[in-house]
RNA sequence: GGAGAGGUGUCCGAGCGGUUUAAGGAGCUGGUCUUGAAAACCAGUGAUGCGAGAGCACCGUGAGUUCGAAUCUCACCCUCUCCGCCA
């Protein structure tokens, strides 16, 4: 969300952001937004001054019935009341304005970083930087959940049964792989000066709708019943959640923060769930990065986190590579995203592992995240959040890059980093 | 889940329908005094948002009553104490 003023004072280069991204649609809206928010001024100016009366003059009544003059005190009452009507009018339009005028102006793009290349949707994605070897081994890999029944890891027809499609029973050495590599990545974080949080699972609806729209809402969340109550999607959303309208003192920045959370979603419409795999599921668990931090950080800032990604799956031997996301594929909210994807010898191309965005300080003015600075001047914060890692997906990754087969048997090497996390093993078999 | 108490400015805390433009402290800033500090005294300082400004809004949140609400009504949220239940 940007700062109405800058549209209406930069009206042009707003459109011509919205033109680099391709979404001429929303052209009209920073009209729309300028003219809305003149008119709020306008009623809001207007309906100031009739506040000011009213309460003129009811100080007024209260000295005159101090004083015992009850019939000039009604005569008064009436001067007031003659002016409610038009005073509830403008109440109720300041209010209408005010409610259009956010609508208006959270469809309006963040202006993207001058870095971003230009383009129109995901294929035109750029690819900025390939790590480690994108080797495929002279053995069939098989499909990871094959991988995973092989080693008696994996229980999806239970899980079927018991919870429906888009879940899974992680089994034995599989499952304590997964909550390795989570306990894995956690500590990773920490060493990089994260504070851990373990967030809550559930949200209200305000924190909700503060952090995504209603389709996206429709799409993702599910709600408890009878409840004002979400499972989380992403720990960020609880995580982000905890700074709505706060003010943080500038010396406490930058804020960086490492959550683990289950996540629940219902994937409803364009991919849907994944029949075989383990890809797209309705419950997966994700260790997560935040950072709050002021506006002239926040660039430095997604560079390290990027880094800090490839850094991980570099030590676990799975080769990535980073892909910037072209001005068409960014969402509304962010200035400049990576994705970080992860090398599948069995399909021979990458897959998507992590994403990491800097959202600038449009998320912050949306959600009233601010920063008092040592001289006193308040401003929004800057915020930024990549995946550090989601185990399910990873696993996909994980397995495919250090499956080995002897030709009888298959065998899943564990990398040092993780052997720690996995009772001293190298390898499973 | 039940009963009770409570949520007021940076903090403590008064106010429970009309000079509250929120008392009084503490804190903070400046000063007097002092070799310096402490103490004392004097003065200043009261969140935040909107507005060019006069001003408007804001006393947990939202609605309502009223000429006028921190103060009354309703709903909700949160905190504390006790009881119940429970990993």
């Amino acid at each position: 969300m940007l700062d109405i003023k800058f549209v209406k004072e930069n009206p042009e280069l707003v459109k011509e952001n919205i033109k680099k991204k391709f979404k001429d649609s929303k052209l009209p809206l920073v009209d729309e937004a300028i003219s809305l928010y003149d008119e709020k001024k306008a009623a809001n100016s207007r309906a100031d001054e009739l506040r000011a009366n009213r309460n003129k003059l009811s100080k007024q009544i209260g000295a005159l019935m101090g004083q015992g003059k009850k019939e000039e005190a009604e005569d008064t009452k009436k001067l007031v009341n003659a002016q409610a009507a038009e005073l509830k009018e403008l109440e109720v339009k300041e209010n209408e304005l005010e409610t259009k005028l956010k609508e208006v102006m959270m469809k309006i793009p963040n202006i993207v970083d001058p870095s971003v290349p230009v383009g129109k949707s995901d294929e035109d994605n750029v690819e900025v930087t390939k790590y480690g070897e994108q080797t495929v081994p002279d053995f069939e890999i098989p499909y990871h959940t094959d991988i995973m029944a092989h080693f008696n890891g994996i229980d999806k027809e239970a899980a079927g049964r018991v919870a429906g499609e888009g879940f899974y029973y992680l089994m034995g050495d599989i499952a304590r792989l997964h909550s390795a590599v989570t306990a894995y990545a956690r500590d990773f974080m920490i060493d990089k000066g994260f504070t851990y949080c373990i967030p809550p699972f559930m949200i209200r609806s305000r924190v909700v709708t503060g952090v995504m729209s209603f389709e996206e809402m429709d799409a993702m969340m599910y709600k408890i019943e009878g409840e004002d109550l979400y499972l989380i999607g992403t720990s960020e959303h609880s995580m982000i959640g905890k700074f709505i309208d706060t003010m943080t003192p500038e010396e406490n920045l930058p804020m960086t923060l490492t959550s683990y959370s289950p996540c629940f979603r219902k994937e409803k419409g364009a991919h849907g769930i994944e029949e075989r795999g383990i890809y797209r599921i309705h419950q997966f668990e994700k260790q997560e990065m935040i950072v709050i931090c002021k506006p002239e950080e926040s660039m430095e800032w997604f560079n390290k986190m990027w880094n800090y990604s490839v850094e991980l799956f570099r030590s676990m031997d799975i080769p990535v590579r980073t892909l910037e996301c072209c001005t068409g594929d960014l969402a509304d909210l962010k200035v400049k995203s990576y994705d970080i994807e992860a090398w599948s010898p069995k399909q021979g191309k990458y897959f998507e592992v992590c994403s990491c965005s800097n959202l600038g300080d449009a998320q912050a003015r949306r959600l009233g995240i601010r920063v008092k600075g040592e001289d006193g001047n308040k401003y929004f914060a800057h915020t930024l959040n990549n995946t550090v890692v989601a185990p399910p997906r990873m696993l996909i990754a994980f397995l495919e890059n250090n499956l080995e087969f002897d030709g009888e048997k298959y065998r899943v090497r564990i990398p040092e980093a993780l052997r720690p996390y996995m009772g001293g093993k190298e390898i499973i078999e």
